[in-house]
DNA sequence: GCGACAG
DNA sequence: ATCTTGTCGC
């Protein structure tokens, strides 16, 4: 069976991907947003993908709902899928967004007053090579508000890891510190930010979708027990744990 | 040409 | 993403 050669797929990708981008709002549409103490605002999601070491086909989808403000678990959803895309850095949309809007789906189906009004999402929203990474993605197709938070750095349009860069991670001093990460043309695409008192890795945060930058940042931190905000390592925690229960691992 | 590169 | 237990430090 022929298929596409992969530098075609990448061309109807980015092709998707400008097209989509036509769609993104990036700023504050619900009232919790703009209201004090994020009043309004009960339920926080997450998702995330966790792969068996020696598989990148077979994963975990997981989407957990926790509360606002107490951040406790009121609902969590695994489910084992099989991967069709490999992942290739800037195009992570393609391969794990289906499944997450599948886990959105059951939701909806099974429980719909447990639906999120914000997704924390584990990757980049507007921080990305052209301005439309995961975050975006998954928000413009579910149509939900939508923040993207990456754990590591990724080199997006004059944003590297540099002495520069080190040099800004070092002024951080307290959890909600932050510095602007800041495109070549001068657009400001997403933040630095220092999640908790304890780490000194930032996490970088960029909006997906129905957000600002600012109100992102802001609910990111308000979110966070530890460097990852509580609704993602959740979503983390329980689809390895998951895969450790339902697939372990073989000892000699 | 070489290396960098979210998860 | 995953390979991996204990260990050093606050």
């Amino acid at each position: 069976m022929s298929v596409l050669p992969q530098d075609e797929l990448i061309k109807m990708w980015e092709s998707e991907q400008e097209n989509l981008k036509q769609q993104v709002l990036e700023r504050d549409t619900e009232e919790w947003q703009r209201a004090s103490g994020f009043k309004g605002l009960q339920r926080v999601g997450g998702v995330d993908l966790s792969f068996i070491k020696g598989d990148d086909v077979k994963a975990c989808a997981q989407l957990t709902v926790l509360s606002y403000p107490q951040l406790e678990v009121l609902y969590a959803d695994s489910q084992m899928v099989t991967l069709s895309t490999p992942y290739i850095a800037g195009f992570l949309a393609f391969r794990e967004t289906p499944h997450l809007l599948e886990a959105l789906r059951r939701l909806e189906r099974d429980k719909p007053s447990l639906m999120p009004q914000v997704v924390f999402v584990d990757g980049n929203g507007l921080f990305h090579y052209r301005e439309f990474g995961l975050a975006c993605h998954l928000g413009v197709l579910a149509d939900l508000p939508c923040v993207g938070v990456a754990k590591n750095l990724l080199h997006v349009q004059g944003v590297v890891r540099s002495g520069e860069h080190l040099s800004q991670i070092s002024t951080l001093q307290k959890a909600g510190d932050t510095f602007p990460l800041t495109a070549a043309s001068g657009r400001v695409l997403g933040k630095a930010l220092r999640s908790s008192d304890k780490s000194t890795k930032p996490v970088y945060v960029s909006v997906g979708h129905r957000i600002s930058l600012d109100t992102a940042v802001r609910l990111t931190s308000a979110c966070s027990r530890y460097r990852v905000p509580e609704p993602i390592r959740q979503a983390d925690m329980r689809s390895r744990e998951y895969l450790r229960t339902h697939f372990p691992s073989q000892g000699t």
